[in-house]
DNA sequence: CAGTGGTCTAGACCACTAT
DNA sequence: TAGTGGTCTAGACCACTGG
């Protein structure tokens, strides 16, 4: 582990532990330094990494002071998957609807950077969060790098595996959102009524050399899923 | 303006003016370091920066990449306010519903960190986005921090007027969001039916020294609003 | 103006990719 | 193993905050 990251995650669990409040004071810089024995360009990348998180927020001139101003019940939008896996408060349990291999669509075909007669892993869930249905979830794996999935892997975090089991590097990731009224096959596993509203997350993951290895779209239930995105103006 | 900011300004622009596709590789390191005259810390930096944005992508061992899969029609769920202003593609015109000073009700106070005796500046507008309406936006402002505002400045930007007429800085920003269906009185201005899917979005703007002066609550039309996000693992 | 965070440099060394 | 990006250092200097 890099040294700043070891730094970043040691002065979260601080926060965590000591339950620093909203706007408390951090060390400042030159003792950071001593404490961790260290460069102040690793400190400073250490606290940008932890800004960027929304963790802290760096005043120069002034200090570095703990930003903690989540709501309980909203989970991030982008730590949804593959990233820091925040959703382990929850328990969540995934009822399978379809698995198999599949050719991809042209619009999935588009998506994975694929050609049409490729081989796609097709996963389609419906995820409960504490026993309440989720979303839907319709989610494409190029099979040329996500090469094994089973029953027993899509029932769990198939991210987790990915990385741990098959050794891919997620890099980046787009997120694209929409509204709509649900359909009536929706509605149903939703426990919901059809023309009820639903939010569209299309997401798409590549890993650390570019390359696109899945595409996923998700209908959150209305009133389940809450969101919550910080921002940083650099 | 500062070294890396400006090396990342110009990348961006060397990308944008020569139609630069997705995937296609820039110079290497020392290259841009010859280039621009500077360290490799900096150009890194410019380099993170651009790859925060959504508009590079680094790889380890191999080379630093374009990355421009924006959809043309979905818009930044971040920039959508305050931050870069891509919105200026857009023809953006409001209808002002209400427009005074007030005292916050608990749920505000309690957001802007102020006591129920503060003056706020309260702005409701009917935001429409190529003439199409796009949001109700409820916006609520600190009147200690935003001294000033009056038709002109609302009908228009108000975040532009903050920054440049009031030379407040902002710092960084929350956003909340959640589902939920139309009220009788928002499908008249949204041009829809009442019960129809909506999305909402609470936001709250902080200044750079932390204290936070505005907090947003909009409801967004659900067939104009579509947003994009980008996301990096590190 | 003292204190504090931020930028920038030159260079050593490390880690990954592609061949 | 050559090429390329990433981390880390020590230190100079800059920019902002707040009394």
């Amino acid at each position: 582990m890099l040294k700043y990251q070891t730094i970043a995650n040691e002065i979260e669990n601080y926060i965590e532990t000591h339950q620093l409040q909203h706007g408390e004071k951090l060390p400042v810089l030159d003792q950071l330094m001593t404490q961790f024995n260290t460069s102040k360009t690793t400190i400073i990348k250490a606290l940008d990494s932890l800004e960027k998180q929304g963790i802290v927020f760096q005043v120069r001139g002034s200090g570095i002071f703990v930003r903690r101003k989540k709501r309980a019940d909203y989970i991030s939008l982008l730590s949804n998957q593959g990233f820091k896996q925040e959703l382990e408060q929850f328990n969540i349990t995934s009822d399978i609807i379809e698995f198999n291999i599949q050719k991809p669509t042209h619009k999935i075909a588009q998506n994975l950077h694929i050609s049409l007669d490729q081989d796609i892993y097709y996963v389609k869930r419906v995820r409960h969060m504490d026993g309440k249905p989720f979303c839907i979830e319709s989610s494409y794996y190029n099979k040329a790098y996500v090469t094994y999935l089973n029953n027993e892997i899509i029932q769990n975090s198939i991210f987790s595996y990915i990385q741990e089991g098959l050794g891919l590097k997620i890099g980046f990731s787009d997120f694209y959102m929409q509204m709509d009224k649900l359909t009536a096959f929706e509605a149903t596993h939703l426990h919901l009524q059809e023309n009820d509203p639903k939010l569209i997350v299309e997401q798409l993951f590549y890993l650390t050399n570019g390359v696109p290895f899945n595409y996923s779209e998700i209908h959150y239930h209305y009133q389940y899923a809450k969101f919550y995105v910080f921002s940083t103006n650099h």
